[in-house]
Formats: structure tokens, C-alpha cells, sequence
RNA sequence: GCUACUGUGGCUCAGUCGGUAGAGCAGCUGAUUCGUAAUCAGCAGGUCGCCGGUUCAAAUCCGGCCAGUAGCUCCA
């Protein structure tokens, strides 16, 4: 007898496998298992139990047995796609937070019609009930079995290279190359959706061969299949390009530009507030308000680096070969600012010196990059450079933080972002400039300052900027793709590239170090992302119509003009027909949910001199006279503060 | 930049096999004065993203470009 804990729970069994086990203490919880952890490791149902393992078994309700079931979903999606078309190349497939995909070389692309196709003959492979087999074999014995899968063989070499046993997955007529864990057997995976087919490059490097992928979700039953195709569908409503278009927050025009967008009065009113907010807040946090010009000489971008590093994702003004002077658009504001520093000789009473700038940036990105206002060609940014003493550095990184998720907390995204150390790749020097020990410096003190801040964070390899380590702030969109909305980075190469000194107690010269950060990130950034999460119902500070005034009938249309005046005055944003003559007693703007509230004005009101005030989130909240409404909702904005 | 898909009045969409464009909403004019998104009537609005080709004839077929969407790559 074996004395095994299940989820902490002490189990005496004779069985070998897991599942053997389980099913012989709770068949219920051995049906649903489709993996487990033993001592903390995901493996299989079918792996042998010793005594005094630590058993932990996942369903398809945990993400690592989601992941454990999607893996085996791939599987089946290889197979089908082979038996459908013998010629395809296996690449590789995953499982991945939102489902699984697989790569495949073949000479056309699929389309919605192969995806079909492909769909039914994964669901008549699962009819099948294929066992997954694990086999461990020679690199020699996987190179026979691989032998017309070129990608395999390359895959295989890398293994046989690190001198490891190759594994393989076989169900039915189909095998394929895998370190698991996969399910018993296929038999689960009953409801399949394919999501989409894309291209995408072999290992993700866009100097080799684009391959085909398909994208996909699986589940146990139909019921929970279709509740997640509903929620894709809804998170799509969110979608800020669609609901900021709908909502007139901003427009594009094809013959301004790809990436360019254009703010519409209520998108350039949420910035402005946005602005003026951090603004304010920054000169509350000791810093310094610059202006620097939108445009430099190529002079500039050469003591940068960025000439050298980043002139693809410039704009470019003139010609290099033909022109005297050559300038370019900014893509960031480091050098500009640092001239504020070299402005005159600086001591170390100077610092920290804490420079900011409402600065808008030209990035001139691929034409497949650009996505509503989350990516765009032009953008303004709550930039910002910290020059200070060595010491000072890790006090000034955390003010930087503590800013960061102020601003989060205001706008209402401290629970949906995640932490990003990103640093340099060693083995991609071209990309970064210093040497060695200069990164292994500025990536220590990173780690330093972060784990005494505590701060949870993931390590992006290669995610850092070409001068120093970052700590990102991620948010991923309602698609799920992550980007970064706000980066505090760690540079000590540029000060010395730019010659930057302070005369230090002692009057020996030195060089400062710098802190990049933003505050709130890129403002067309954070609107789009604010817009998705309230799904275009923003928070009363923000909202760019706080309040609109609807009269029942024209006999309270004056009384509504004063109304109207009244929050006016007192600096409240009213819907924008406050300034026509006469306003409509019916409002029949799509923005009339959005908005936090609304004033109605009848007879009864008119007599009494109040208005009907029902708020977006509260309901009926009965009558008020409008300078009870303006203390209510001053309270109201001041709170998010 | 790469792969796939999409592009019809301000918006949402219809338009069969190529025969020369249609609706609702929004807008305007008039009527209506109504308690929490769509009152009634009328009017106006489109060289079907752009350019070229095939054809007696192109929104429809073909090519190129521009723009949009998802994914890849990139993202200081």
C-alpha cells in the first residue's frame, strides 16, 4: 500500500497509475480529470504513482489543464490536416492561454472552406477515441520516424544536441514529436472550433518561411464551446476601434493617413482631462514642465544611438546623400530633454531633477501594425526623464512606480495589468548598445529595486530598449493581445554618450543616471483602453458629457438652457447641445447610456425649480435643485482621486 | 513588411447568373410637445475605396494601388 495525499488530502491506494487511483477514491473527480500535478509537475493520468506523492488533479476548469487538453486538441488538428492533405509539413503546436494552434507548410493557404473540412475530420478522429502514446526513442530511431518532416529533423537535432531521449505522441496513424503531457486519450475533445488561419513565420523570425497557422478552442461539451464563442462575441462589442468610432471619440481618413488619427471633440475632451491631470499631478511630484521641438537634425539621433538603432521607425526628413542637413520627426523625447540638463554646468543640488513633457512622438510602424488608437504613426505620450545621483536611483524608480499605479488606480485599470521585466537578449547584440557588464549592471540594480519593492513581474528576454532594462505595465486588449501602456526604464549609457555631468560634493565631475518613464503611458493608448474597459461608459471624472439636460416638452426648453449654463459654469461638461437655441425634448444620441447622468426637466420640476436627476449606475435618484446636483456630482469626480 | 479576409450614401447593411443601385437609421423641411433611444409626412444624399484591363455592357470578372480587420514580425 502507497500512502499518496490528494489535493492534501492522505490516500492509501495499491494502483500504479493516477488515474487508477483517483478512480478508485472519487470516480467522479477521475472522469473529470483530464491531467495532474504530482509534487507540483504536470503530467499525465497514466503516470506512475510512488509513495508519498503529492497528487493534484486538474480538470478543463484550471488553466494548466486547459492547457494539457488544448495541447492534445493541437494534435488532432495535425492529424486531420495531414489525412486531408498528405503534402503539409508539420511545424509546431502548442497550447496557449486562449486555446492552441499549429503550423503547417503548405503550398496554399487554408481557407474558411479547409477549415471546415478540417473541423469534421477532427471530429470524426475523436469518434475514434485514439489513445496518446508515449514513446521515448534514439535521436536516430526519431530521425527514421520524422524522416519526410523537415521541420522535426531540425527540432530533433536541437534535443539530440542537449544529448536528451526524443518523445513522441502517437494516436492512430498519426505521430508527432512532444514532451507532453497530452490526455488518455483523444476522446474528450468533443466540441472543436476553428478560430482562424494566419500566416506566421518559422520560429517566429520574419527572415524564414512563412508557414500556415491555424488557430483553435476546444472543450469538453458543446454548452461550454458556445459560451465561449459568445464571450469572444462580446468582448468584440467592446472593441474600442468599433464602440470610439460609434461613440465620435475619433475618426481616420484615408487621405490623412494610415496610423494617423484624428480625435473628435469628445475624444480630445478625455485627453485634455487626461493631460491636465498628470500635468498637475507631476508639478505636485516635483517636476519640471519642458517644451522641446517635435524635430531635430540627424546630429541628434546619431549621439542617441537611435540613428544607428531605430532610423527604420524615424521619419525622415530629406535625403542623406543629397542634403546638407537632414532632419527627423522625434520618436522620443530622451535626447530633446537631456539638452535642458547640458543647459548650463549642473551640481549634484541639481538633482534629482525631474523632467516632464506632454510630448507628441512620430513612429513610423509597418504598414500591418497599426490598430485603432491602440498603435499608431502619431501619438502624444506623459513622457518623462529622472536625472539623478546613483543613490538617489532606486528612491526616484519607486516615485516613478508609485505615479504609475496612482494614475492606473484613477482611471480604473489597477486590476487589469501585469508586470513585464524586460531585458536585453545576449545573444542579439546588434540590437543593444554597451557592453556586457554595463547591461549586468542596470539589469541587477532593476532586480534590486524591484524585489524590494516586492513587485510580481514576468521576464521578457529581448523586450528591452536598445539603451537599458525596463519595467513594463502590460494590459492585453479585448482580443487578448498585450501591450504596454506604461514603462519605467533604467539607463546608464545614453548620459555618457551625451556627455552629461554633475559636480558632486567632492567637485569631482560625474555621470548621473537616468530613469525614462511615463506616467500614464501614451494618452490615445489609455483612451482606447479605458473605452474597452467601461465598454464606452466612462467614469464621471472622465466622461466627456457628465451630464445631459433633456427637457420633456419645449415649455421647459428655456429652464433647460438655464440648467445647462448653470453646471457650465460651474465647470461640469453638459451634452453637446447645450449651445443650440432650442434643445430637443427628445435626445436621441447613442451616447445618452453613456453618460453618467441625466437631468429631466417637466412641469412639475419647472415649478419646483429642481430637475429629475437618474444616474447611469444608481437608478432614480428623485429631485434636486442643480446646485444639490452640482455638490452630488463634484463629490462624485473628486472621488477618483 | 508577410498571410488571409474586407471596402456599396454620415452609419448599419441588401444587391441573385455581369444588364447600369436599394432599405433602415442619421441629416434637412414641415407637422407633432410626448417622462427616460427610434412620432408622422416630405426632401435631399452614391461615378459602388482609387486606377487600369476584359466585355456590347462591370458594384459584380482580372491586375495594381489605397484603406480597414485578425494573426505573424516589429514596438525606443
Amino acid at each position: 500500500m502507497k500512502k499518496i495525499n490528494i489535493n492534501g488530502k492522505p490516500v492509501e491506494s495499491d494502483k500504479d497509475t493516477v488515474f487508477d487511483v483517483l478512480f478508485d477514491t472519487d470516480k467522479e473527480l477521475a472522469r473529470n480529470s483530464v491531467a495532474c500535478k504530482i509534487n507540483g509537475k504536470t503530467s499525465e493520468l497514466t503516470a506512475t504513482v510512488n509513495d508519498g506523492d503529492n497528487i493534484e488533479p486538474l480538470g478543463t476548469d484550471t488553466a494548466d489543464g486547459r492547457k494539457v487538453f488544448w495541447h492534445t486538441a493541437s494534435h488532432v488538428l495535425a492529424q486531420a490536416v495531414k489525412n486531408l492533405y498528405p503534402n503539409a509539413k508539420l511545424a509546431i503546436g502548442p497550447a496557449i492561454d486562449s486555446g492552441f494552434y499549429y503550423d503547417f507548410d503548405v503550398d496554399t493557404p487554408f481557407n474558411a472552406e479547409d477549415l471546415e473540412k478540417i473541423t469534421a475530420e477532427m471530429k470524426r478522429l475523436v469518434k475514434e477515441r485514439y489513445k496518446m502514446e508515449r514513446i521515448e526513442v534514439s535521436p536516430d530511431k526519431a530521425r527514421e520516424i520524422m524522416k519526410d518532416e523537415p521541420y522535426k529533423l531540425e527540432l530533433i537535432d536541437e534535443h539530440a544536441g542537449k544529448g536528451e531521449t526524443i518523445t513522441l505522441y502517437r494516436q492512430g496513424n498519426f505521430t508527432d514529436l512532444c514532451a507532453g503531457p497530452h490526455l488518455f486519450d483523444i476522446s474528450k475533445i468533443k466540441a472543436v472550433a476553428l478560430l482562424s488561419s494566419t500566416g506566421a513565420y518559422w520560429r517566429g523570425d520574419s527572415k524564414n518561411k512563412a508557414l500556415q497557422r491555424i488557430y483553435g478552442i476546444a472543450f469538453p461539451k458543446a454548452s461550454e464551446l458556445e459560451e465561449h464563442l459568445r464571450m469572444l462575441e462580446e468582448a468584440k462589442k467592446r472593441d474600442h476601434n468599433k464602440i470610439g468610432r460609434e461613440l465620435e471619440y475619433f475618426t481616420t481618413s484615408d487621405v490623412i493617413g494610415q496610423g494617423l488619427p484624428i480625435l473628435l471633440p469628445k475624444g480630445a475632451k478625455v485627453i485634455q482631462i487626461l493631460q491636465r491631470f498628470v500635468e498637475d499631478e507631476e508639478y505636485k511630484r516635483g517636476y519640471l514642465l519642458t517644451k522641446t521641438p517635435l524635430m531635430a537634425k540627424s546630429d541628434l539621433y546619431k549621439i542617441s544611438g537611435h540613428w544607428g538603432h531605430y532610423k527604420e521607425g524615424m521619419f525622415v526628413l530629406g535625403d542623406e546623400e543629397k542634403d546638407k542637413e537632414v532632419f527627423a520627426l522625434r520618436p522620443m523625447t530622451c535626447p530633446f530633454q537631456y539638452q535642458v540638463f547640458l543647459n548650463r554646468m549642473r551640481s549634484y543640488r541639481d538633482l534629482p531633477m525631474r523632467l516632464g513633457e506632454t510630448s507628441t512622438l512620430f513612429r513610423n510602424e509597418d504598414s500591418g501594425e497599426m490598430h485603432g488608437l491602440i498603435r499608431v504613426r502619431q501619438f502624444t505620450i506623459s513622457e518623462g526623464h529622472l536625472i539623478c545621483t546613483p543613490e538617489q536611483l532606486e528612491q526616484e524608480f519607486k516615485g516613478c512606480l508609485e505615479l504609475a499605479q496612482y494614475m492606473l488606480g484613477c482611471v480604473g485599470l489597477s486590476d487589469d495589468i501585469s508586470y513585464r521585466f524586460s531585458q536585453w537578449d545576449p545573444h542579439d547584440r546588434d540590437k543593444y548598445i554597451g557592453t556586457e557588464e554595463q547591461w549586468n549592471e542596470a539589469q541587477g540594480m532593476m532586480y534590486n529595486i524591484l524585489d524590494h519593492l516586492g513587485i510580481k513581474y514576468s521576464i521578457g528576454v529581448g523586450e528591452a530598449a536598445f539603451y537599458g532594462p525596463k519595467l513594463d505595465i502590460q494590459i492585453k486588449n479585448v482580443y487578448g493581445k498585450e501591450d504596454t501602456l506604461i514603462t519605467i526604464q533604467i539607463d546608464q549609457m545614453l548620459a555618457a554618450q551625451f556627455g552629461m555631468e554633475y559636480v558632486d560634493k567632492d567637485g569631482s565631475k560625474k555621470t548621473p543616471c537616468i530613469i525614462h518613464r511615463t506616467a500614464i503611458g501614451c494618452y490615445e493608448r489609455t483612451l482606447a483602453l479605458i473605452l474597452e474597459k467601461f465598454a464606452g461608459a466612462l467614469p464621471t471624472w472622465i466622461a466627456p458629457v457628465q451630464a445631459t439636460v433633456m427637457p420633456i416638452s419645449d415649455a421647459q426648453a428655456d429652464c433647460a438652457k438655464e440648467v445647462c449654463d448653470k453646471l457650465f459654469a460651474a465647470g461640469l461638461r453638459v451634452n453637446a447641445d447645450y449651445r443650440n437655441e432650442k434643445i430637443g425634448y427628445k435626445i436621441r444620441e447613442a451616447q445618452m447610456q453613456k453618460t453618467p447622468f441625466m437631468l429631466i426637466i417637466g412641469d412639475k420640476e419647472l415649478q419646483s425649480g429642481t430637475v429629475a436627476v437618474r444616474s447611469r449606475k444608481d437608478g432614480d435618484l428623485g429631485s434636486m435643485s442643480v446646485d444639490e446636483f452640482i455638490t452630488y456630482i463634484t463629490k462624485i469626480i473628486n472621488e477618483h482621486k
